[in-house]
RNA sequence: GAGCCUGUAGCUCAGUCGGCUAGAGCACUUGACUUUUAAUCAAGGGGUCCUGGGUUCGAGCCCCAGCAGGCUCACCA
């Protein structure tokens, strides 16, 4: 094993601790009263509070005066300066823990928990003056050191996406702001599930490991079970379990769950995702227009406190009712052509006109698509619900009501992307059976990401699934909206890597 | 999958036309300093210049191949 120069120091640190009789990493719990954001905004050395606190975490940074010193020490919640002095944290003859330990055997990244009490000094920062310090976990490796300057420019930044994703860990310590990604995270969940528990629906788990990848148009991850001795696949979608649920008499169930497709990665695709989808019974896709709506405006409000999200240089407002459109007024709007009467021949020359490309193996429903793809998406900014998508590519949604060769979906676009995907769920058996036909046909011609005909998804509808509407919306990429952020990997602790060349033991 | 760019110390980065022993700041080591804050001052250590070939008297630099990463596009919900 190969150690740097700065690693043999620390592990000679390491050695000389224990010589000194000290374990670098004790067993016992330290007791901690307080936190570093806390004090910060707390202290009032007038009322004389935080005189007997007592914090943990890791040492960022020492500046050493002689017999006195500086430090900061960087909890979970931020950073706080420490004022050590040797005569305070050794008060009798010997002088050990501060000149050697202290000043010696101590390096950035150490976990260490101080007593003491806090104080303002005389330039004016809050400041804890330790009393007692314990070493409490020893680190062997040299942190990047972040320093930032009083107006806040940053040196030496950690910013290599590679080492970041990585190395999370690191990155999470010198760039602590980050984990205000992962919060809103958190809390964007958290609220979106309290939202549907107070309207009664219930949240459940399904197979991650299914026999048949059914319920979305995607490449699976294929995988094997010894004791059955067949494939199994890694869940592309869930909707055909949640579905089998409504069949069995919930009123509305949901699940948070990842997702996997085993298809190309790039800034806004990994692996592994988390989806969201829920179904309701006896609704509509109407009626979940009017859900999505308040519940994304509620959850945007409870999560950044507002309903108007920064988004690159656009302010994006997730305040209800969002616009809706139907998928040809769409077009219409952007192309200034009406499509709704044209066959696939009139649809080719249009695309062609516009300089999309085209071949033979797209029928009505892929043209149209290719057509908004490329005229439409990108223009739809604030929260849009576009309706009415051509039935063929569509197999689980249920036929329009009152028009031909359309299906009851709607998809809601912010800022040009597609974050939610929802529909009067088909709950007719026969139709069901012959759209899985049609997809077997796509199959057969070649089509890889056709879906499969789940015999006893067909048996559940035949027993009857009440009207019943879906809705799936993709937490990663409404997590990027809220924290206005480019990339998935930044929104996931940890992205999908290819594997590290070489990693030492 | 295609194009462009990048890979030099733990971190962030210089490195001229191919030419002295490969550099800086931070980090690290030794010393000074009892209210500093990108602490300061003095001295010092640290390199598989991504890997493998090639050209050359001589390669961090030029050429070829590979590996890894980033960006853009394509594919893909």
């Amino acid at each position: 094993m190969h150690l740097s120069e700065q690693e043999i120091i620390r592990r000679d640190n390491l050695q000389k601790i224990r010589e000194l009789g000290i374990d670098p990493y004790p067993a016992e719990k330290f007791a901690v009263n307080a936190h570093a954001a806390q004090i910060l905004a707390e202290f009032d050395a007038e009322a004389g509070n935080f005189q007997d606190a007592s914090l943990a975490g890791r040492l960022m940074m020492s500046r050493v005066m002689g017999k006195a010193s500086f430090a900061e020490l960087q909890d979970s919640t931020g950073r706080i300066q420490l004022y050590i002095a040797r005569d305070e944290i050794c008060p009798g003859e010997d002088k050990e823990l501060y000149n050697t330990v202290f000043k010696k055997l101590l390096d950035i990244g150490d976990f260490i928990g101080v007593k003491g009490h806090v104080f303002t000094t005389r330039t004016g920062e809050t400041t804890v003056h330790v009393t007692e310090l314990k070493l409490l976990s020893k680190s062997l490796r040299p942190l990047p050191v972040v320093k930032r300057d009083d107006e806040g420019h940053v040196f030496d930044a950690f910013t290599d996406p590679e080492l970041r994703y990585r190395q999370r860990y690191v990155d999470l310590t010198v760039n602590p702001e980050i984990k205000q990604i992962f919060l809103t995270r958190s809390r964007l969940i958290t609220s979106m599930r309290r939202y549907f528990d107070e309207q009664g629906w219930l949240e459940v788990e399904t197979p991650i490991l299914q026999p048949i990848h059914g319920g979305a148009a995607a490449r699976p991850f294929k995988t094997h079970h010894n004791t059955l001795d067949m494939p199994l696949y890694l869940r592309i979608a869930n909707e055909l379990y949640l579905k089998r649920l409504i069949v069995g008499g919930f009123d509305g169930v949901y699940e948070f769950g990842k997702m996997f497709r085993n298809e190309g990665m790039d800034r806004t695709h990994n692996p592994e995702f988390t989806s969201m989808e829920i179904y309701v019974a006896y609704k509509d896709y109407v009626w979940m227009m009017e859900m999505v709506e308040e519940c994304l405006e509620r959850v945007t409000r409870e999560v950044t406190g507002g309903t108007v999200v920064q988004v690159g240089d656009r302010e994006i407002d997730f305040a209800g009712p969002y616009e809706r459109l139907t998928m040809f007024e769409a077009i219409e709007r952007h192309t200034g052509v009406d499509i709704s009467g044209m066959d696939e021949e009139a649809l080719r020359d249009l695309c062609k006109k516009f300089h999309i490309e085209v071949d033979k193996t797209m029928g009505k429903g892929k043209l149209i698509d290719e057509l908004f793809g490329e005229k439409v998406e990108d223009h739809l900014i604030q929260p849009t619900y576009i309706t009415d998508y051509p039935i063929e590519m569509t197999p689980l949604a249920k036929k329009h009501r009152s028009s031909e060769g359309l299906v009851e979906r709607f998809e809601l676009f912010v800022n040009g992307k597609e974050i939610a995907n929802a529909y009067s769920e088909l709950n007719d058996p026969i139709d069901q059976r012959q759209r899985f036909e049609d997809q077997l046909k796509l199959k057969e011609r070649g089509d890889e990401e056709a879906m499969e005909l789940d015999e006893d998804f067909l048996r559940a509808l035949e027993y009857g699934m009440p009207p019943t509407s879906g809705l799936g919306i993709g937490i990663d990429r409404l997590t990027m909206m809220l924290t206005n952020q480019l990339s998935i990997q930044e929104v996931l602790f940890f992205p999908q890597m290819k594997p590290e060349r070489k990693m030492e033991p």
